[in-house]
DNA sequence: TTGTAAGCGTTATCAT
DNA sequence: ATGATAACGCTTACAA
């Protein structure tokens, strides 16, 4: 079976080709007799135009792309949902892509731009760490939104923007939370930091926390996750082999929500209790903190301003109005359940 | 800045297009050292192919679809997973393409299959019913998993297949249980079924099990939740509403995992002790399921044997083994700690 | 092994 | 208001 193209569509309705496209796009030179003709014989006929042929031809598209590492992941959906909401009021089209954990962003975004002719292209998950080059080659507006970044480096300072908390004062302030609660063996959760990422820089804001409090780190309450199996999983795991290891602490610091909920109910499994014998802190905000027994103590990310600020920004950067900007928004401390004063 | 294309490469190389063609594409009849000397300049100068002008000539295009409506569900994370190892080793790329809430899948998956040259395609999420006509008009083989359908529809049997749990017959298993426990005030936390959809198939298993077992059905312990709204809050509200509404009952059968979180946190802020007050089920198995407190008991899906299937049916089909099946894998119900014996 | 040229299915330009 | 026709950037016969 033959596709069916725009070629025979004209044929059928006996028009040109011009002008089903030009009823196939809404343009406002054309009789509307002859659109509702056209119209009708594609409903019939079911003829779908081809996107890549579009996409090809197409030079004035406005569409902002979205690319997500991790996108299962619920943190982006209320950003994502924000995302898409004021793209459709500016008239814009989203194209909403999902980042292989081995794929580098940067790479899929050069190709979804020609592919797509994207006019920004904003980032969420992933590396926070990119070569400024690379960056420069995209040749529309980049953000990376919740990705804080290292912005003393001059040379990517003015290649993209970040939209974010910054994770190294907001995970300080957590750990200074619990060391005012009295707490001095803190451990934490947190991932292997071989590479750049949110989670180092959520690990950094410990070490200074405990620096600045003259608390000595001590490398038996600092356990790192293994990637490769899910969050929540990983957190139990890890935390009972903490519990196992025989380390003395009265707090847990995880580095994300997902993993404090893992942790809940690994304590939980071993008896000890939240927060009386232990307290146990997250990050992120995300909707499972207000929801599990106990409530947790999180830092919640202020992702509806993220997420408007993003948006206002990366059409701003469209439209010329501004350049390059890194916006660093304060986190909040969320007082749960799951630590108390000792 | 004029964007670089495949003539600028052979034209800078000294050498025709289809040769560029040929080393990006790995062919095998070009001489190594041209290959090679093509490969430098091209990443000398950071070209990079124009996808729709691939997919708008390529007739081969080895691609598989995956349209998920949804794609911020956890649950959906372990299929995709197979799915994306499955490819892979057969040698196909995969489109994963989120679908809205507002889109119809199968529109979007016409304008996909057409725009990527796709050879089959799976459906995640979204609803269960279908128009057989259109699903035909998609020209190659479409699978829907995890999202059984009625099959007993002759038309639309041999356009699609299904690989799924029989979400009724699950159903009704989890409310018998419930039942052989002693329970008989059994609520309900599902969503309004307007839309024919899994969701109503569970809460036809839970009117089946009640009648067979001569408990009427209590409207007032029948809860519609809003769909507007985050999953778990949604289970929180609508928990809480039914607390409030002075319905008696011993038991909570939620249909998803995730609306059983949200009532596990509403009994708890009401001091209703689970299991020992009111017993707590779920269903799909997701990761929260054994790591919320207590566990929750709920029927887990078996994915790893759906994601397989749908991949070797997939296969099957593009190559013309056999035609559409419906295969139905039987759910386990997995007793946690949110349930008990009365 | 390599180059030339003909499409792929659209949209944009320019006549009419 | 409409129709030819030339791109868009690539792959793929077909020639050389």
């Amino acid at each position: 079976m033959a596709e069916i193209t725009i070629r025979e569509i004209a044929k059928r309705c006996g028009v040109g080709v011009s002008t089903v496209s030009r009823a196939i796009n809404n343009h406002s030179d054309i009789n509307p007799e002859t659109k509702q003709r056209i119209m009708d014989v594609i409903k019939e006929t079911g003829y779908i135009p081809n996107n890549s042929a579009r996409n090809l031809k197409r030079t004035d598209a406005k569409c902002i792309g979205v690319l997500v590492k991790g996108i299962t992941n619920p943190f982006f959906t209320p950003i994502i949902e924000k995302i898409e909401q004021e793209t459709e009021k500016k008239g814009y089209a989203l194209v909403l892509r999902h980042v292989e954990a081995y794929e580098n962003e940067v790479n899929v975004a050069l190709e979804l731009e020609k592919e797509k002719r994207l006019r920004g292209i904003i980032f969420l998950g992933g590396s926070s760490k990119h070569d400024a080059d690379k960056l420069r080659q995209l040749n529309v507006p980049v953000i990376f939104a919740t990705i804080g970044s290292d912005i003393s480096d001059n040379l990517g300072r003015n290649a993209y923007s970040t939209v974010s908390v910054d994770d190294a004062v907001e995970s300080r302030k957590m750990v200074e939370y619990l060391i005012g609660l009295g707490h001095r063996k803190i451990a934490i959760l947190t991932e292997g930091n071989d590479q750049p990422s949110i989670v180092s820089l959520r690990y950094e804001g410990y070490c200074d926390a405990l620096n600045k409090h003259g608390i000595k780190l001590d490398e038996k309450l600092v356990k790192y996750v293994d990637r490769r199996i899910y969050a929540m999983q990983n957190g139990y795991e890890t935390t009972k082999a903490l519990i196992e290891s025989g380390a003395k602490f009265t707090a847990l610091f995880c580095v994300s929500d997902v993993l404090a909920v893992g942790a809940l109910r690994a304590l939980a499994d071993a008896g000890i209790r939240v927060p009386e014998d232990v307290s146990v802190a997250g990050f992120d905000g995300q909707e499972i903190a207000q929801f599990c027994v106990p409530r947790l103590t999180t830092i919640r990310q202020p992702l509806a301003d993220i997420s408007e600020e993003t948006m206002r920004l990366i059409f701003d950067l469209i439209e010329e109005k501004r350049g390059h900007k890194h916006l660093i928004f304060p986190g909040e401390l969320v007082e749960g359940e799951s630590t108390r004063k000792i």
